[in-house]
DNA sequence: CTGAATCCGACACGATACTG
DNA sequence: CAGTATCGTGTCGGATTCAG
């Protein structure tokens, strides 16, 4: 009879805020979202948390059917990836990025750590939100001075945080990985280029710096 | 020095749960966004909160620009309602209320509070958000029996939780509250009419019936 | 009656250490 | 790698009280 956690509401948003209101849940399904993920993924993704409390609400999400277990017999790892419940709640995640980008971002403290592939993933999602449209599809990558690759496509309706095609992206940008963390979470007025290489045709360089906020309705020479 | 409530994390999505991700943040803008209200007023749509903490909800809230508080000199009241940036969080409720319709819905229990004014802007927003479209506009109108009417439009595009026109609507129920209560609050395939009088013309009738899943691909004379 | 403040107990959560 | 165990702290619920 816990007196906490429930609101004892009828209402269908109280209602799911006692299954994915607590604190962490969201982030565990926010990174689940991008894919399965071991225990420890999930541990490095979510920042401070403990593991008795990811522990906790990993078998929260679990009883709710919004996460599965997978643990294949002989090998120790334990992939946990999202039922269909749990993509459900993709558009409440969504909400909360475009809210969160458009309200309560500011540049990243000292040691918070930030992760490239949310970034992508977050670039796809707020796009598609405002349904940003590009005249023709698109794709974006940005390699990494850690070695790893990430990408950002529009297929002409929708965008997505990978590669849709196995031909040559449109733009190519090569930075170590602190220049591109400080480019993505500069606000987009402040924006600039030390540290990125581009490369691409012309217009659609100018293309990807138009959607990043580095150029407003001037051009730039970036090769 | 709060190591709670907040994450650390660079991440908007978690910088939105900082704000609004503590216990009944989000109910209380669930219930400006159907507009202003009072302290009292909130006290009621909130079922057991405490006036403490509602206090603190909405001096946090009010802090982080969300809500604004409003006091006339002279009356003892004080409005609270949604700034634009509050309104900005409609989209992360609208997401809750589908995903709790969906997935966690059950039948009242003894003792919670239902709202009929919730009731109508919960059936607007689902309609909204799936996509539900009629072949015309209509106007439907409930009728309870302690005095207050409530309304669900449809303009031809979106839902809304309100009359529209001044003309008399396509279809009028009229019911006593607790009869309405278990109607919208039963699972769509087992919802009945006992204690419900609907009137209009039987192809409107129709289609209430139907957008409230009681037919389904049958009919039934009702008058 | 509205809009609060205060005290206290329950429990959700954080920090650290340890285990199969 | 994937968790448990222990202990301290913060958040919240419940009841009561108070001022305009």
């Amino acid at each position: 009879m816990t007196r906490t956690k429930n609101y004892h509401h009828f209402c269908p948003i109280a209602r799911s805020l006692e299954v994915i209101g607590e604190k962490w849940s969201l982030l565990v399904v926010r990174d689940l979202l991008r894919g399965p993920a071991r225990f420890s993924d999930l541990m490095r993704y979510l920042g401070g948390i403990t593991p008795k409390w990811l522990t906790a609400r990993l078998r929260e999400l679990e009883a709710a059917g919004i996460i599965t277990r997978d643990s294949q017999p002989g090998r120790r790892e334990v992939w946990y990836k999202l039922t269909e419940k749990g993509k459900g709640l993709g558009p409440v995640i969504e909400g909360l990025l475009v809210w969160g980008v458009d309200n309560a971002l500011r540049p990243p403290l000292p040691g918070e750590a930030v992760f490239p592939e949310q970034t992508v993933y977050a670039t796809a999602t707020y796009h598609n939100s405002k349904g940003t449209q590009l005249p023709q599809p698109v794709e974006w990558q940005i390699d990494l001075d850690d070695g790893k690759s990430h990408a950002v496509s529009f297929d002409g309706k929708r965008w997505r945080p990978r590669r849709l095609s196995d031909g040559p992206p449109d733009v190519a940008v090569t930075a170590d990985r602190d220049s591109w963390m400080r480019f993505v979470t500069t606000p987009r007025a402040e924006r600039e280029l030390h540290g990125l290489a581009i490369q691409g045709h012309p217009e659609r360089v100018e293309e990807f710096l138009r959607t990043f906020g580095v150029l407003q309705a001037s051009m730039a020479a970036v090769s």
